[in-house]
DNA sequence: GTTCGATTGCTTAGCACTGAGATAACTTAT
DNA sequence: ATAAGTTATCTCAGTGCTAAGCAATCGAAC
């Protein structure tokens, strides 16, 4: 079998033959894969009225420890998002009364964000629908694929400075 | 060594222990793999004065046969992106006299896209960056790694219907 | 030859994000 | 006590995308 990326190497090879395109053929399919496997999930966000980025928030508060808040500051680097983009999502989860923004006690910058109980009924309704949806994304691995493929991926993220935060 | 998702498959086995959270292992890295990696080429880019979406266009001509043409809407597939994005990416190359667009000869309805002596110049002078900016983000990896994680990759992409167009 | 659905590329409105910067609150050094 | 620097959040303009829809063109069936 091949891919699109198989005949992008090919092509690579006959019209650049001095360049190694190799590397391609793991990045353009990391890129591709992002795409196709971001277009399922979507869709299982939507199933739920949520989209991607709500969802994003929503989960990471929700395995935070209780009582499940974190401050944007916390969601920008968990998401890999900018501080603009944290307040807008924000905006839109605090407008559909999904999450609760409370100012610190200690720190008067800083804002505590949390789950309502219908946030939080709502991400605990989700979840099990989209582990199924990764799972079912992961079919055509086996167990052991699954556990190799999870490894290098996180060599090459740990190469890249993506090391857990305290 | 552990990473960030390493960190949030510990949370989610805490808050909630009935879910089997394994997949994110592989979508979590993903996800954040492929931000991490657009950064990165996306410094390459900059240094030459492209992003990410005009390199992505100026490198599917070239890779293609020549005369190095495609139409709007191969681009569209290649790309995995909307019709309405094609159109913005051409107007702004072809406003920087890096593409050309060209009415087809036999079909009134299809454009041809091609390369000006400037888009090769520009492209023909990124591809080496971009090619040492992979493989240096792949370092981490053994040769044989990274074969294998190009056939995994493949794996996945076959089985969501991502195989090579005629 | 004419009709009609499919295809092609473009237009437009709306949306979520980035990057730069403003503001307020906290911390450190003196 | 004060100044200087840092941190947390929000604001805003600019950007590039999607989704929906359009007009022009093509091709197949009649």
């Amino acid at each position: 079998m091949a891919d699109h990326v198989d005949r992008v190497l090919e092509q690579w090879a006959a019209q650049r033959p001095d360049l190694d395109a190799s590397p391609m053929g793991v990045f353009g399919r990391l890129s591709r894969l992002s795409r196709l496997v971001g277009a399922e999930l979507h869709r299982t966000f939507s199933a739920h009225g949520l989209d991607s980025a709500s969802f994003d928030v929503l989960a990471t508060l929700r395995r935070s420890d209780p009582p499940h808040r974190l401050t944007p500051t916390q969601l920008m680097h968990s998401s890999m998002i900018t501080s603009g983009a944290v307040t807008q999502r924000l905006d839109r989860l605090e407008a559909r009364n999904l999450v609760t923004r409370t100012r610190s006690d200690t720190d008067g910058r800083a804002v505590q964000v949390g789950l309502t109980d219908e946030g939080l009924a709502l991400i605990d309704r989700v979840l099990p629908d989209h582990v199924a949806t990764e799972d079912r994304l992961l079919a055509a691995l086996t167990p052991a694929q699954r556990d190799t493929l999870a490894d290098t991926l996180r060599t090459l993220l740990e190469s890249l400075g993506d090391t857990r935060s305290p």
